[in-house]
This record gives structure tokens, sequence and C-alpha cells, in this order.
DNA sequence: TTGATAGTCAAATACTCGTTTGAATAATAT
DNA sequence: ATATTATTCAAACGAGTATTTGACTATCAA
């Protein structure tokens, strides 16, 4: 009875690990953070982490093993997911942890997106007010899958490469903010950037879908699946 | 420009990787879990580890490089702590990912932990709010030392082994709620089983101090540093 | 059918990890 | 000084991991 106590308790530990096991190597911890972002195909997978297609398998034969990601068949593709938001949740709290324990994570940040151009002040929930009523424009930079598998409340969609082209639809009475897919993406920095060259008035939330969804707020969706054939191209 | 940002990013996952890499292993996983219940020594962790303090240390030597564990030498014995309660909350983010995905772990959490005298109704807050309100009497039942790191709110503090020569001191007018080292922890389970065969009503909260601690709720504390020389016994 | 595409598998490589053993160090007690 | 206690270190073993290569299996299109 003393033991078969201690023996589960191992046991749980064991199973923990894995877990752990899963989030120790760099390019596993990159595919966890992408598919933070949506589902994505093996070889978009194998492109955006920089390995062969046999490589990033490995990685997600393992990551199906631990239980941290799900894959199906779909035609010709399998599509990866992560299998559920406490895992989003475990992978914020180890970003947060990097940030708050590594002077070097906190200096990338600081130098790469914490620019005057990142609204830092207003939390979730008070962006969430000021869009119910209808105070802001949310503008959605990344690309259509991603858009269609889930955005912030009432965002408008333009891609990056697009906005120079569409910058008339972003009536100008309200104030713009800009996102991406994380505190980490460019792309919603850059659009900025391209905005304020035009002469709007436009600021970028240091967050993305992954840590809205994880902070319980609501998303909205266009569609149930991403289309196929397209690849992610940004980082 | 381009390939500087995508070198700084991977240079992060290669950090949070050596994160992953401490938690991928049981019993480092064991220890950040006791650690999370506050400082102890190498010998101390060696004896709830099962393990050599030859292991021991190697596992803590990895532990301190990650930066998850720091430790500090004070006479003979060297006390190790987690590094900030960042890392309890990446702690309780992958134990909660755990009693999600893994079905085995749920099961062996409700087999023993959630029995009926587990209060599971009140939140942390309500709870709060019944202590400050005098309404309830909360009881510690862990060690001395770890009751003295830091306590819950007005906690009153008998250890186990002591509770029924001193159940007397439990006046009867208000419900007792009895707590331990966390939801895993078998010692409020047995002391709220004690108190009961004694007449007297008590429930057990299905928390310890580190989800205390992590939902942001203050701490009490008694002294500053655990008394050295005894060995925690439990678990 | 043939060819192309998306993904997995198996073998082989070099590399890293966990543990044990016994020695070394450092602080304290006698 | 010597002994004792707490911890670390170094060498060595077996086990496990990451990646590459080339073969293999589906799926779909012409």
């Amino acid at each position: 009875m003393r033991s078969d106590i201690a023996d589960k308790q191992q046991a749980i530990f064991c199973m923990l690990a894995r877990f752990g096991e899963a989030m120790s190597s760099p390019k596993r911890l990159k595919i966890i953070s992408l598919l933070s972002e949506g589902p994505k195909s093996v070889e978009q997978l194998a492109d955006l982490t920089d390995q062969s297609t046999a490589a990033t398998s490995a990685h997600l034969k393992l990551l199906r093993a631990s239980g941290l990601v799900e894959g199906h068949k779909e035609g010709r593709h399998v599509w990866c997911s992560l299998a559920g938001d406490s895992v989003t949740r475990v992978w914020l709290a180890l970003r947060n942890l990097g940030e708050e324990l590594l002077p070097e994570v906190r200096e990338i940040v600081r130098d790469y997106f914490e620019h005057p151009e990142t609204l830092s002040a207003l939390t979730m929930t008070e962006i969430m007010e000021e869009v119910r009523n209808n105070r802001v424009i949310l503008l959605d930079l990344r690309d259509q899958d991603e858009y269609r598998a889930g955005h912030l409340p009432h965002a408008k969609h333009i891609e990056l490469k697009d906005l120079k082209r569409r910058v008339d639809e972003l009536a100008g009475d309200r104030p713009i903010l800009a996102y991406c897919r994380g505190p980490y993406c460019i792309t919603a920095l850059k659009g900025v950037t391209s905005l304020r060259k035009l002469g709007i008035p436009a600021q970028r939330l240091p967050f993305g879908v992954p840590e809205w969804k994880a902070a319980g707020l609501p998303l909205d969706r266009t569609s149930l699946r991403p289309s196929r054939g397209r690849k992610a191209l940004a980082n």
C-alpha cells in the first residue's frame, strides 16, 4: 500500500518526463511553437524548421508518441496540430520562463520586438472591450489559412504583402492595432512600419492568437480547415 | 539582417530546449516538484528521490546549469531552491497537462486524492475571503520547516504525527480546512481521516502552497530559513 | 499504367546521457 | 591533528538520441 502509492507517483513523473523529453530539442520546440499558431503539414514544418522531411518526421513521431501533437492523414498530407490548449499553455509558460530567467532571451526580445510601435500598456481584456465598443480596428496580418483557422474578434484581414495596395480599406477614423503570430513574429512589426510610412497611425500588439486563446478569450473563425497547397513563408 | 533574426530565434529555441532537457528525467522532475514546496539540501533530495548522493548531485548540476535551480552553500550543506516563481508555474502547467492529456495520470489522481474529503468547490480566492472573515480554520499539516518557509494566511500548524495529541486546540466552532504539499500529497488526506474518526468535521483542500503562490495569493512567513539537521519524512 | 508527391521506415553513424565507483574537497567536531 | 559529514568530480560503462541515406508505401494525376 505504501509502496503502491510511491510506485504510482513515480509512474506519474515518468509520464511527465516524456513531455519534457519532447520539449528538449530546439527543433521540436520550434515545431510546437509553429503548431500553436495552427495546424501544419509535415512538409511545411520541415520547411519552416530548416531540416529534411525525414528528420522532421522523426521529431513528429516522438511528439506524437509523447501525446503533445496529433496528426491525421488527409489526401497525401498529414496535418499536425497540438493535442489541446494545455499544450499551448505549457509552451507559453516555458517561453515566459525564458524571458524571466535568461537575460539573453530578454535582450533579443527587447532588441527586435519591443519597439515603440508596440502597445504594451493595453491588456488583452482591455483590448477586448475596445473592440466590443468599436473604438479600434484590429488588423490580422498573417496568411489567409491562419486567419481562417481562428482570429481575434472582428479582426480585419490583410496579408502583409497586400498591405500597401489595400491601405485605403483602413478608414482613418479609428486607431489600428496590428497583430500576427505572437511576440516573436516580425510580421506585425513590418506592417506597422509600412503603415506609418504611409501616414497611417498604427500600433503593434505584443501578442498573437495563441496568447489570446490561452488567456481564455474568444476567437472568430471563418472556415473549418486551412486550404491546402500553399506553404507558409513567414517566420 | 534576415538571417540575423533567424539566428537569434534559433538561439532562443536552443536555450528553451535546455529547460526542456532539465525536465526530461523523472528524477529531476521529482526534484523540481519537491523544491516547489521549499528549499532542500542535496542529501534530503537524494533521500526523497531514492538515489545516491552522487546521482542527485549530477542531476542538480544539470538543473543548475539550465538555470531552473539555484544552490548556495551554507556550512557543509548546499541548499537548493527553484530559481523563481516562473519555474513553479511551468511545473504546474506541465502537471496540469499530464492531468488533461494522460488518462492514466487522471486515474491515479482520482483514485488516491479525489476522495469526498476533498473540497473541490471552493476556489482559492473564495477561501481567502473565508479566512479573512474568520469563518474557517486553515490547518497546515506539513513539517515545521516547510511551515516556517511560507504558509497560507493565518494557517494553524500541527504536524500530522501530533494531530491526535493536540486535537483539542482545534476549537469546534468553525469548519477545518486541511492542506499539505499539493494535490499529490497524502498528508492532508490522512489528517482529515484522523480528525473525522475523532468526530471533528474537516475537509481537505485540493492544493498546497505552490499552487497558492502560483495563483499570486499572499503567504505568511514565520522565519527566514528552514532549520537544519532534520530530514523530511513525507511523501 | 507511369510518374510525381508526401510521408514513413531501417540501418548506420557519431554523439550525449544516467548511473556507478572511488577518490577528492571542504567544513565541522573531537 | 584526525575523523566525520556533505558534496563534488573523473573515469567508465551501457543505453539512448539525432541525423543522413536510400528504400518503401500511399495517394493522386496524366
